[in-house]
DNA sequence: CTTTCTTCTGAGGCTTTTCTGAGATCTTCG
DNA sequence: CGAAGATCTCAGAAAAGCCTCAGAAGAAAG
């Protein structure tokens, strides 16, 4: 997924650090990159920050419950996917974590390729999109790194003004946190204003609204 | 989903049509509009048209079968959310099913209620940046921190008239007294007027009647 | 080895938000 | 009525958030 130089990012929230170092693992030889946090409170902390693609979250976790962790984050606006690992199986428990916010359910036990299926479905959603993705009225052209623009004309990006592209374009309607974007197309170690240096310059190449600020929350893809 | 005044469309593909039927009933009696094709050549044709929220697609299908319908769907880049029933429940079936592009698989028998569930963790996704609490005839976006009048305007928030607002919108009924939504929303630290203060800005945005004082008691979210 | 493009840093400057406090206004009740 | 208390209004200072940009350093191209 991503093109082979960011992995997609893995959170995952289990108290058994027996199962959640196998896990880790498994993961890790599909090419995720996991972080592990083993106390829902602690998992709060992280999913807050935004910077994952999925989390995985057990259902009975010490300190702050698996349903109670991921109502909170979605009572704070995180829309990252979640996948919810529990023992308990009935409907009532399906549905009681589906509707607290699930993206799916799998019960315990389960097997090694099921759980990688429904994280590769999961991820899909963000990562389609084959050639182009859809820009408004003009579209990113993902082979060639340029906007297409309605009229044909092309504007070529540069690598890191692509991936900051793409990263807004491939979730249009979410409101992407600057910290997010900033340990997703650069580094944690960069400085804390390259997000808005590289707006800046996105909006020089695509026009002042192709990147829609919302202030306090992050940028958002706009109309280009 | 869409926007509360369209209902979410459904294509149900599906031979069984006894099954059928009951299903759209079902759907239909949670506010989904539901259409019906009963095999995979016209699952084919309609899914393609991209009119419709989710599909619902049995695995095992006449003329065209249910997997290989939806290859062809996801290879003509149809996005739509797609849930597949199936008899066939071994896990290398789960798999064989979302790989092929479903984004959940859900192993028939099923109970109604599991399936609504599921329904509506799908129907989320696409909802991104939707979620709302009712305010009166207007709504408070929470994921953007606007308020959206019944014509469609946006009235934008600040962080803390947004945590404000949101505050008094959770619990409409309630007098909410002063010194709670200062410990709430500010600090016990802050002056004592902030809450007034705050009251009087959110005032000017929305309307006088945004925000009804109870005198000697504290506030309760009004008419927008 | 020069030129050009890209990436990143950090400093200023502008805008919005937050908070304070003080006076105006309204309500209640003696 | 008039005083006391509650509430409203608002201006301005301080802080925070955001934008702009110049320049250094690095990478790629010629």
């Amino acid at each position: 997924m991503r093109d082979g130089v960011a992995k997609p990012r893995v959170l995952l929230v289990e108290d058994d650090r027996e199962l959640a170092g196998m896990l880790a693992e498994l993961l890790a030889g599909e090419g995720y990159e996991t972080e592990a946090a083993h106390d829902g409170q602690r998992g709060l902390h992280l999913g807050l920050t935004g910077h994952y693609d999925v989390l995985i979250i057990d259902r009975r976790l010490p300190v702050l419950d698996g349903l109670e962790l991921l109502r909170r984050l979605r009572a704070r606006a995180v829309t990252t996917r979640v996948l919810v690992l529990s023992a308990l199986g009935e409907v009532a428990d399906r549905v009681a974590g589906l509707d607290a916010g699930a993206d799916d359910y799998l019960v315990k036990p389960f097997e090694a390729e099921e759980l990688l299926a429904r994280l590769r479905a999961l991820g899909r959603r963000d990562l389609e999109g084959a050639e182009c993705l859809p820009l408004g009225t003009a579209a990113l052209d993902l082979r060639r790194h340029e906007v297409v623009l309605p009229r044909g004309e092309r504007i070529t990006l540069s690598g890191r003004e692509f991936e900051l592209l793409r990263t807004l374009a491939q979730r249009p309607k979410a409101i992407h946190p600057r910290a997010a974007l900033r340990t997703r197309v650069f580094t944690d170690s960069t400085g804390e204003s390259i997000v808005d240096t590289y707006v800046y310059y996105l909006r020089l190449k695509l026009g002042r609204d192709a990147v829609r600020t919302v202030r306090g929350l992050g940028y958002q893809i706009g109309v280009v």
